[in-house]
DNA sequence: ATCCAGGATCTCC
DNA sequence: GGAGATCATGGA
């Protein structure tokens, strides 16, 4: 099929997602929920290996999003954010599922992209359906509900085996249902979620705007705190708070689509560091 | 070897 | 309610 304005290696590897894999340069198997697929690009047309689940993947992708809209909006009257969309014009932001989303991001936090990925696998190998090949599905909260802290920490989850048992036992009695996330307010969202014991503010953004289409969301690591106050604030130190407030002035409604440019071009750069 | 990671929590004040 | 220590682990 034809596509405009989307990069497969741009949004794959731009840290949102971590079950996937580079078979040749622009050919990626990616894992997402219970569904598997080899997706390759050239240029302006994507394949597929298989069209059982087209429509799944393109919802995925967010192939329906108006980014060339999104991009030239981002760039109005910002030079600095037109450099970074620049240097990844192909990014899209996936449509991921809540549950893999959530644990995935509490795996996350004070942790490498490499090891993050490698506990994730670790995690679906261990408790997740064999879809085909050894391809495994990410576990759903029931399979989990038994695994227990010591046995997450036997695996190498560390500190974060508590808050994975938390999580689990939250998704598993408490209402999270497809029509809750998608009609709570974002702020009430976020608080719901950050209920759960090791989600603070960064990953339940991470969650709000890859999980639940929460766009105007803008979360903040280590990497974008650089990043923006080294861009947008003379390397002056900016608070958590102060930091969200301008974002979410200079970049409203798409403050996600934003960040997500701005964690790239960090890390490809590396520099503000 | 020492530092650090897509942070959150706990403990002080 | 804000600053500082602590948490497990392994990649760089």
């Amino acid at each position: 099929m034809k596509i405009t304005d989307f990069s497969l290696k741009e949004t794959v590897e731009c840290g949102q997602c971590f079950r996937y894999e580079k078979l040749t340069e622009n050919q990626y198997k990616i894992i997402a929920s219970n569904k598997v697929i080899i997706i390759s690009q050239n240029q302006d047309t994507l394949s597929f290996s298989n069209n059982t689940n087209l429509d799944f993947w393109k919802h995925y992708l967010h192939l329906d999003g108006d980014y060339a809209h999104i991009k030239k909006t981002l760039s109005q009257n910002d030079s600095i954010m037109q450099e970074a969309i620049s240097f990844a014009s192909g990014i899209h932001l996936l449509r991921q599922d809540f549950f893999e989303t959530l644990i995935s991001f509490i795996i996350s936090q004070n942790n490498h992209i490499p090891r993050i990925r490698r506990l994730i696998q670790l995690l679906c190998e261990a408790y997740g359906e064999d879809l085909e090949n050894n391809n495994y599905a990410f576990p759903s909260p029931n399979a989990l509900k038994n695994v227990t802290e010591a046995e997450y920490r036997a695996m190498g989850f560390g500190f974060r085996g508590r808050y994975l048992v938390d999580a689990v036992s939250k998704v598993n009695t408490t209402d999270f249902s497809p029509n809750t996330l998608s009609n709570l307010p974002t702020l009430e969202l976020r608080k719901k979620l950050m209920s759960i014991v090791g989600v603070g503010e960064k990953v339940a953004d991470c969650i709000l705007l890859f999980a639940c289409g929460r766009y105007e969301v803008f979360p903040v690591d280590v990497w974008v705190n650089r990043i923006y106050s080294h861009l947008y604030a003379n390397d002056e130190k900016i608070s958590l708070k102060e930091l969200h407030n301008q974002a979410s002035t200079r970049f409203s409604s798409f403050a996600g689509f934003a960040q997500q440019y701005l964690f790239y071009y960090t890390r490809k750069l590396k520099i503000g560091k």
